[in-house]
DNA sequence: TTCCAAAAGTCTGGAAACAGACCATTGGCG
DNA sequence: CGCCAATGGTCTGTTTCCAGACTTTTGGAA
């Protein structure tokens, strides 16, 4: 016997009650530019339909986004909620606070939660044989990045890791990665976007892309240990 | 701005109604052996704490798995609800049915996920420095397993590798790598344990516990995909 | 033998969530 | 200008889920 009692799997069955739930869901989507500043959420209907909940519940939701001033609501024909939150320009924003309000050990859990996650999609997709399509994908996403204005390029950059563990075929790891990149964004909004970071993201990035098109997994694994390392790394440099 | 809608993020909040969910997950507990058959269920007052859902919702959970044999429930003090499953022993129990209940891509997608977990969390373990205790802690899983009588087999198995997650010290990893595991157990616990598998299976377990202590992330990953890859072409065996 | 504590079992009223029908508003199109 | 389709807004009855009080069973301890 003497096992404990695996928290994992006596913890509980359900996070909240379906409003809080949906609310969180909606808020990540805008928060990671799912939905771009200024693009629609798609119809009430249609919406419920997708995230399983009722039509009453999901406008209870929105309206309480539409109050907290990150969703436009409008009617009629063309109508829909349309996103108006803006990233905090980065620079802004007290990563103190933010650390702060998450509880004790959670910022490690969250860091080393990605490390895992983004090393296994890396070394997954490197492993994989890619189709000329998929390759494209990661390439095109890649250039985005690099070719982001200051205000896109978290949404960007998201989009990118993300890609990464979507292109593994895997909803499951893609799914985990979207909930690692969730539990930092709050973070990575906080510090702001400078020059000779982005110098060093955009290589640690192509390195990346060259060993998962190179189908070197021991390549991808070191690079992306190196960057987010390099991540963590400002993360400290900016709470010290 | 052509985003294509992250199924991830858009997809169900919730799982299914919470009978539903409470079943599956105390299905789960009891077949990888959290609770190892003749144990008992914590107190259902204290169990519906933990699973954040009411007593009634637990208590019509219990009664189901108990008319489906699971579980024994007997009242009065020293009472309880107590596992009375026995793992079918492995070598019956129809693979294909298995296969056949997924979804198409679900068991792609269940080793793939798997994969990228286990690699991921390994190679974190062997970049952390591992105090002795929790060395100690690795060595020994190792150990069970080795020791293991057939009918303990795929449980202390399950324990060594979500061992590995959890000494990353990562809630959500151990939380990532329980559910890859489970994604499979049905599958697993369908293919009979041959001795010349459980040889193969305990030097690839040697080879990560080595590599692990070792400090040395290259190692470890391919031990571990050498492992993985092991168990599933001995699935796609069983499948042919 | 009696009592007690810990556990499962039962009941009730209320809150949350849902499904589905229906209403109101809006902008384009004929 | 008037219609119409797409969308948000509202209402109603039903089901699920919950919190909490109360009951019954059981085995050990006094």
């Amino acid at each position: 016997m003497g096992e404990q009692p695996l928290v994992a799997l006596l913890g509980p069955v359900r996070a909240g009650n379906a409003f809080e739930e949906t609310v969180e869901r909606l808020l990540q989507v805008i928060k990671l530019g799912v939905v771009a500043p200024g693009g629609k959420l798609p119809p009430e209907r249609e919406l419920a339909v997708q995230l399983g909940i009722s039509r009453v519940t999901l406008r209870e939701a929105i309206r309480a986004l539409q109050e907290a001033g990150y969703l436009d609501v409008r009617r009629g024909r063309y109508g829909g909620a349309f996103v108006v939150y803006e990233p905090p320009l980065p620079g802004r924003g007290d990563l103190r606070e933010v650390v702060r309000r998450m509880g004790p050990g959670e910022l490690d859990d969250a860091l080393t939660f990605r490390m895992a996650i983004e090393c296994g999609a890396a070394q997954v997709l490197a492993t994989t044989g890619l189709t000329e399509g998929r390759r494209e994908v990661l390439r095109r996403r890649l250039a985005d990045v690099n070719d982001a204005a200051p205000a896109d390029y978290r949404r960007l950059d998201t989009a990118f890791h993300l890609a990464i563990a979507e292109l593994t075929g895997s909803a499951l790891l893609a799914s985990a990665a979207a909930d690692a990149r969730l539990r930092v964004t709050d973070l990575l909004n906080a510090i702001p976007v400078l020059g000779p970071n982005i110098d060093h993201a955009a290589a640690q990035h192509a390195a990346m892309v060259a060993a998962i098109l190179d189908g070197d997994p021991e390549a991808a694994r070191r690079a992306v240990v190196e960057h987010l390392e390099g991540t963590a790394a400002l993360l400290r440099a900016f709470l010290a």
